[in-house]
DNA sequence: GGGGTGACCCAGT
DNA sequence: TACTGGGCCACCC
């Protein structure tokens, strides 16, 4: 498969993420493996790293961790605005069951 | 070139 | 629910 270089993997992952509709969630692993035909790289850990070097121009706090825990150091705020956006949340986790989204899906 | 680190994930215990 | 081990891949010494 196509193996694209690190920088368009981020543009990839980004894009996607703006995707991501108001009021649903996408977790690392989601995002990773809707993009690994295209890219050639399936790695939830690298999803992350590339959320907290280059998020900050997107809605963030639409992707957690599979378990739907939020990203550490951003708990309170990233809480705030899912809470605002009607996603649903089991204390201080997201209800992923309810609110994980996926391209493809309406 | 080599090794540690991390906003992760999954299966197993 | 919590911890462990193996896999993942870019970044930073």
């Amino acid at each position: 498969m196509a193996r694209v270089t690190p920088q368009e993997y981020v543009e990839e992952v980004l894009s996607l993420v703006e995707r991501i509709p108001r009021g649903r969630v996408m977790s690392y692993g989601a995002v990773a493996d809707s993009l690994a035909d295209r890219s050639g790289r399936n790695s939830a850990r690298l999803v992350g790293s590339i959320m907290a070097r280059h998020g900050g121009g997107v809605p963030w706090h639409r992707v957690v961790n599979s378990a739907g825990r939020m990203p550490p150091g951003h708990e309170q705020e990233a809480r705030q605005r899912l809470l605002s956006e009607g996603v649903p949340l089991k204390g201080e986790y997201v209800n992923m069951a309810l609110a994980s989204w996926q391209p493809g899906l309406s």
